[in-house]
DNA sequence: TCTCAGCGCTAAGAAAGCGTGAAGATGAGG
DNA sequence: CCTCATCTTCACGCTTTCTTAGCGCTGAGA
């Protein structure tokens, strides 16, 4: 579970904070100032920061500094600053976020789990479908049975469609639209030539697809 | 140069934001409906989102679930509403900071930076090498055979794109945007021009490359 | 049983895309 | 003014992809 470094003077609302993140299972370690934080983010690097500006010690910014001089961790500001240019200053200063005092704790939460979801380990976004085929859409990858797979551009447009809903029924008329244009809504014989085509170089068995489904009358669907 | 994709159905604010993004040197683009916009996104993706909820055909997380599908690409929702739960469930639904309207223009420049801050290559993949073959991008130096190779200016804007996105297909009109600009998209010849010319100075065998390979159609890759 | 619409599949000509070599155009530096 | 590296443009042969037509299968309804 991520830990988080909370960096308040204000003992009751670092109390409140304490209490709503362990209530959502996240290792909380507190620190009343600046130089006790500083300190403390360097003997236990911990996964995200939730700073107070106006700390008795140290300004936000420096605080800020002095974390970005060698760590990349989340950090999310709060202060009772509404000013423009002090969210600018603590924002370029190497802030990822800027709350403004009152803030939702619900708000706060969506935020922490945001700043946090991104230095997740950066799973590739590849949609893998169960057995063996992966497919990666931003790198415009197959692999089936970890041997690349070539497609040619109409077979990836159409593809992209189809695994975009996943699960879903993709009409013909949307399918013809998107790949050729509206001019080529009647040509159904398109869509069967090249979803044969799909299935060939995907399906370990084409005439008995897995993945790349024909739903009668009405379109096709991609079930992962 | 980032390229930011603005989505927002208001003309005006539409052209608001274009006007400060491109004074501060953004690579703007815009569009003004959900489909449209992930649309764009796929065929030359962007490195930031800022994306108004409230748009006229797809809802807001829509928008944002067909996005993270396939990118990490920071996005940041502009929103009329207040309320804290549209601002949970934009976040949570993949959004990485959230403004509510009226906003101030420099707030979300500042938001801007910070999420691009976050994406910036960390000066890590400075230096790439395959087997004979080593790319220092940052000192603009590459190596073949422990012999140094030189390349015209072209040349070197091509292989960096490439570089820079290892295993991934680049689209044609990807490169022919970044590197001569947006009115050359058709002059695909340009590139078989230079991709020849890489070739025959990075392969040992230009006929038969092994890491600037071509996908038929779609674009190039760097196979490292 | 017959008809017919929808689907899967194949094949061949047309069109587009690719690699290559080479010739002008351009522009910076001497 | 000349030289050289670089960029643009073109033409040719080759490969891949797209389009189109045709045939067979199946299941529903008359």
């Amino acid at each position: 579970m991520s830990r988080i470094l909370v960096v308040d003077d204000d003992p009751e609302l670092l109390r409140a904070l304490s209490i709503n993140l362990r209530a959502r299972h996240y290792d909380v370690h507190t620190a009343a100032d600046g130089s006790t934080a500083l300190r403390q983010a360097s003997t236990a690097p911990p996964d995200l920061v939730i700073l107070d500006l106006g700390l008795p010690d140290l300004d936000g910014t420096q605080v800020i500094a002095g974390l970005r001089g060698w760590t990349r961790v989340p950090i999310v500001v709060l202060s009772a600053r509404e000013g423009q240019t002090d969210k600018v200053d603590a924002l370029d200063a190497g802030a990822d976020d800027y709350l403004t005092k009152p803030f939702g704790m619900d708000e706060l939460m969506a935020r922490i789990r945001a700043a946090l979801r991104r230095v997740q380990p950066g799973q590739d976004t590849a949609v893998v479908s169960t057995d063996h085929l992966t497919i990666d859409l931003s790198a415009k990858r197959i692999t089936k049975d970890s041997a690349d797979v070539r497609l040619t551009p109409t077979e990836w447009h159409l593809l992209e469609i189809l695994v975009r809903n996943p699960g879903k029924i993709v009409g013909r008329k949307q399918l013809l639209t998107e790949v050729w244009g509206p001019a080529y809504v009647t040509e159904t014989n398109y869509l069967r030539v090249y979803i044969a085509g799909l299935r060939r170089k995907l399906e370990h068995n084409p005439s008995n697809p897995r993945h790349i489904l024909t739903e009668p009358g009405l379109g096709y669907r991609f079930q992962p």
